[in-house]
RNA sequence: GGAGAGAUGGCCGAGUUGGCUGAAGGCGCUCGCCUGCUAAGUGAGUGUGGGGCGAAAGUUCCACCGAGGGUUCGAAUCCCUCUCUCUCCGCCA
């Protein structure tokens, strides 16, 4: 969320936010909601200090062996008010906080405003589009027939959008997971997490799935948890409530968690094949650092993700999210889009994001610099480096030999025991 | 799941007949002094959030001793609920 403070002095800045988001959001009540809530508190704070004063008072009083009753009584009505205001409040300040938690986080300076996706600009491309002498096929029909996919079986097992791996389709994605992670923790300087993959609520608010996006959610029945929409979450909250040292920033941590999301909202979009699911896998980079290096971090933490996708040799393109596609808490966006050929069209695989201060301070992620008194909150970033169903999609789509076979890019052979290429094998 | 113990500042750790305790003491850290380096010594300072006043340095008020409620003129201290940690038993990958 924004600070309170700055969206008090800001108003009218945070109302053209909003319009070049494209949200609707009305703020025309919220600077005198604002001031109700100060008013409250700073009577009832006039009165606390009253009692405290006169309780000192009493307590003198006592151990000269003065009679206090007059003093005690009046405090009891005193005490009586300040009780009556303390039930009062909470509802105020809910009222603020609410739409202080609506409210979006305000795009990095170089966002373009534009209103849907059609308005990213493509930063850079890379790579070469191959040219196919034959019809590509969709991933689902080559990993069917090569009998390393099985989206009959999976629907059986748990539903639609759900999918089942086996045989090299299954050791395939495992090796994607541990290239991804090697390149990361040798070669980036990342700190691996393996953390918990169901979360509280609190974490939930943290990251800021929570209010607003409950229904995305997968909830355990009966429990204060949550199955993880993405390792932001529970690395994220890793230092949640905490102060850090300045000396400790740039925090940089990699995890790989499977990603359960309900897609809510997404109904006919996607329903064939690895693209869309309830559960899919992600290795996720993210990382805590000081304000001013938010902007550099954003851009090398997108290098590193592109790194993945170039060790593979997949073409792809980056694109910044234009203030209408933005997400709620990012300040800036990059995403990461691969090419699919059967489709013709570039998918994302990777959204790498700076959240300045705005997961920060609702998470409470403070540090202290040194020699200096007082605290500031970190800056958030994360990204995705990278998704691995679709990059598996991306590998059976880009690597598809005209026989029905699909090569393995050279960089993923010695996580898979030297295996150069898929062929059809075991019955189904 | 059963029985018991605990939760205090960056860390350790006092504080149970309720009342100058925002909290002793220690460690750490910062600044100064001293010692030709290092170590030791020595003096001072050192929580967070919010409100008011101030251009600022600052000043003042309120809150916070796991979380939430209650008793009381007054609660870190008493009562209730919850969460987490530890020990023992049971169960289990």
């Amino acid at each position: 969320m924004l600070d309170l403070k700055f969206v008090r002095s800001n108003l009218d800045l945070v109302k053209g936010m909003l319009e070049k988001r494209g949200y609707d959001l009305d703020l025309s009540d919220f600077q005198s909601l604002d001031e109700k809530r100060r008013s409250i508190l700073s009577g009832l704070e006039q009165l606390r200090h009253r009692r405290n004063k006169v309780s000192d008072q009493i307590a003198a009083m006592k151990k000269n062996g003065e009679d206090t009753s007059s003093l005690v009584a009046e405090m009891k009505t005193v005490s009586k008010e300040i009780k009556e205001i303390e039930t009062e409040l909470p509802g105020v300040v809910d009222q603020v906080n609410k739409v202080l938690m609506l409210i979006p986080n305000m795009p990095h300076e170089s966002v373009v405003v534009g209103e849907s996706a059609d308005d990213n600009p493509v930063i850079r491309k890379w790579g070469t589009i191959r040219d196919f002498a034959f019809n590509p096929l969709p991933h689902w029909e080559i990993g069917e027939k090569l009998n390393i996919l099985d989206f009959s079986r999976a629907a059986k097992i748990a539903g639609s959008r759900f999918s089942l791996q086996s045989g090299i389709g299954a050791t395939l994605e495992r090796a994607l997971i541990n290239f991804m992670l090697d390149v990361h923790i040798n070669h980036h300087d990342y700190v691996e997490i393996l953390p918990p993959f169901l979360v509280n609520s609190d974490s939930m608010t943290g990251t800021g799935q929570l209010p607003k996006f409950r229904e995305d959610l997968f909830k355990v029945d009966g429990w204060d948890l949550f199955l993880i929409p993405t390792a932001e979450v529970p690395v994220t909250n890793i230092h949640r409530d905490e102060i850090l040292s300045s000396d400790q920033l740039p925090i940089r941590y990699v995890s790989y968690t499977p990603c359960f999301r309900s897609e809510a909202g997404s109904y006919g979009k996607d329903t064939r094949g690895l693209i869309r699911q309830h559960q899919f896998n992600k290795v996720e980079l993210v990382k805590f650092c000081c304000p001013e290096d938010s902007d550099g971090e954003l851009e090398s933490l997108t290098a590193d993700a592109e790194e993945i996708l170039q060790r593979l040799e997949l073409p792809y393109r980056v694109v910044s999210l234009c203030s209408g596609d933005l997400g709620f808490s990012a300040a800036k966006t990059y995403d990461l889009e691969i090419w699919l050929p059967e489709q013709e069209v570039y998918r994302e695989i990777s959204s790498c994001s700076n959240f300045t201060d705005f997961q920060a301070r609702r998470a409470n992620i403070r540090f202290k610099r040194k020699k200096e008194s007082g605290t500031e909150l970190v800056h958030t970033l994360n990204g995705s480096g990278l998704a691995i169903g679709r990059t598996l999609v991306a590998i059976l789509e880009n690597y598809q030999q005209p026989d029905g076979s699909v090569i393995i890019p050279e960089a993923l052979r010695p996580y898979l025991d030297g295996l150069s290429v898929i062929k059809r094998e075991g019955a189904g």
